[in-house]
RNA sequence: GGCUCGGUGGCAGAGUGGUUAUGCAGCGGCCUGCAAAGCCGUGUACGUCGGUUCGAUUCCGGCCCGAGCCUCCA
């Protein structure tokens, strides 16, 4: 029975579906000006998880995960950079998808993109005038008025009188309350605009995803995630927007994941502490990267550091060497206690850390039995496979994964891989001459090379080390 | 200042009112020509001061420390 811990109630609670065996979730994507750093990975591989693991359950899901390209961060840098917002819009969407591809996190059902939505938008802000709760200011913009919806500050826990209390300095005059937010915002020349009854134009952040969401889910979905930064104001002014504009529950569930730190600071752009995803693949392999982003509950704060990857390295390592020289097979029942360790796991609100520990624990089953059961260690293999297959974890092929080459590649830059198998044919001949000598140096100078030679019952096999 | 969330063994990171997390590192053993990998065994861990309890790391309260939000942010 799967349970999530829900923001709005702050509580873990039984998830039921509002359409029996169908799921629909929204999550919030990015706004495409620059390169994803390892802040927005954590986000795309948590709902990547939480989207792989509902339909692990057998839900029907659809998954929706939206990309802002009208903002003024994106037509400040396309300015900078003599490109028209689209061109740049267009490149940092590329080298989005790039990244996620490499983390394997799978596409969402649905990518809108805001300027595609503008019509639904204006629809919505229609309504909320209708209702009340919309106005123009004297500068043209126009703005939601907060005191209008009662249930304002539920989501985040703060109540109207603490916001004017933390307010900043510069509020802006046209508005009524500090806390009204633009809903849309009167464009100047040359910025991006369409018309619109209050004049030319571009839409607020927020009434983005309320559209957005509503357009490919409707006014009431399952569930809504994002990044805990997201959780005030955005989604709390995405429920203002939606609620009021239809006057029923826009959305069940609220998730945020936690943000990762840098020396135990918020990794973002303003401190200038972040390694994009780039930079960090680089350096270590993509199933790394995931294997330190699943390693602590998602709702944690996620310390980045280099002995954390590195310990990321050696788990992924693991797991792919209890795997090794085995053909996976249907599991059937076979180590169906530890199927079931893993669901309570992942039941209890997507429990990652202890997934992964239930994952471990069967590689050292594996282990154990390939000597003594034969006969089922095919099968427990096919069982590491297909769950570590719901964290997107292990389906690579475990020789490629651990010589990181295939036949006609170099394994480390000068030195082909067949090159390491004549040196290997040639190290069993010492061997088998008990030339220990000879087949020592060579065991040595692969070594030097970043080549681990491993001898066992049936031969010797190499991979590159850690 | 307001609101929220944390402080676990060498490091990372789960969890629990009394009993093994897990990974990496360490130590001892087995295996091995020697290694590596693997297996077995192994570590006076739960910020601090009180309270509740037969018993608290786990519940409650104070304190100290850290982080997040209150402004664009995954």
């Amino acid at each position: 029975m799967l349970e999530i811990h829900n923001s709005l109630t702050r509580r873990k609670e039984v998830f039921r579906p509002i359409e029996p065996g169908k799921v629909r979730m929204y999550v919030c994507g990015m706004t495409v000006y620059d390169y994803c750093h390892l802040g927005h990975a954590r986000a795309l591989v948590v709902f990547d998880v939480v989207a792989r693991y509902l339909r692990h359950l057998g839900y029907e899901l659809t998954y929706v995960r939206n990309i802002t390209d009208v903002d003024d961060k994106i037509i400040r840098r396309a300015h900078e950079r003599g490109v028209t917002p689209g061109e740049l819009t267009e490149e940092f969407i590329g080298a989005m998808r790039e990244d996620a591809d490499a983390l394997g996190v799978l596409p969402p059902d649905q990518e809108p993109r805001a300027t595609e939505a503008i019509g639904p938008m204006l629809d919505m802000i229609a309504v909320l005038f209708e209702k009340g709760l919309a106005y123009q200011g004297d500068n043209g913009d126009v703005y939601y008025d907060i005191t209008g919806f009662p249930d304002y500050g539920r989501l985040s826990g703060k109540r109207l009188e603490d916001l004017r209390a933390g307010a900043r300095v510069d509020v802006e005059a046209s508005k009524r309350h500090p806390g009204d937010f633009v809903l849309w915002k009167r464009s100047k020349p040359g910025e991006p605009s369409w018309p619109s009854p209050w004049g030319e134009g571009r839409p607020g952040w927020h009434i983005e995803c309320s559209a957005m969401s509503t357009t490919c889910l409707g006014e009431h979905f399952d569930i809504h995630g994002g990044g805990l930064d997201l959780q005030f104001p955005h989604h709390e002014n995405e429920i203002a927007q939606s609620e009021g504009a239809t006057g029923h529950t826009y959305v069940n569930y609220w998730m945020h994941n936690g943000h990762v730190r840098v020396d135990d600071e918020k990794m973002s752009k303003s401190l200038n502490n972040f390694f994009t995803v780039r930079q960090i693949l680089e350096r270590y392999r993509p199933e790394e990267v995931r294997h330190f982003l699943l390693s602590s509950h998602y709702r944690s704060p996620l310390n980045y550091t280099v002995d954390a990857l590195d310990n990321a390295r050696g788990a992924a390592e693991r797991l792919y060497l209890a795997l090794r020289g085995l053909e996976p097979v249907a599991p059937g029942d076979a180590g169906h206690d530890f199927r079931e360790r893993f669901s309570v796991a992942m039941d209890d609100d997507f429990n990652t850390p202890v997934a992964m520990a239930v994952l471990f624990d069967l590689a050292r089953e594996i282990n154990r039995c390939r000597q003594t059961e034969p006969a089922t260690v095919g099968r427990l293999a096919g069982l590491l496979r297909e769950l570590a297959g719901v964290l997107g974890l292990l389906q690579t092929d475990p020789e490629v994964y651990l010589q990181g080459a295939e036949s006609g590649d170099e394994a480390v830059p000068g030195l082909a891989v067949e090159r390491i198998e004549a040196l290997l044919n040639e190290r069993q001949a010492a061997r088998k001459a008990r030339d220990f000598a000879r087949a020592d140096a060579i065991r040595d100078e692969l070594q030097e090379k970043g080549i681990v030679i491993e001898d066992s019952a049936g031969g010797s096999s190499w991979r590159k080390s850690g």
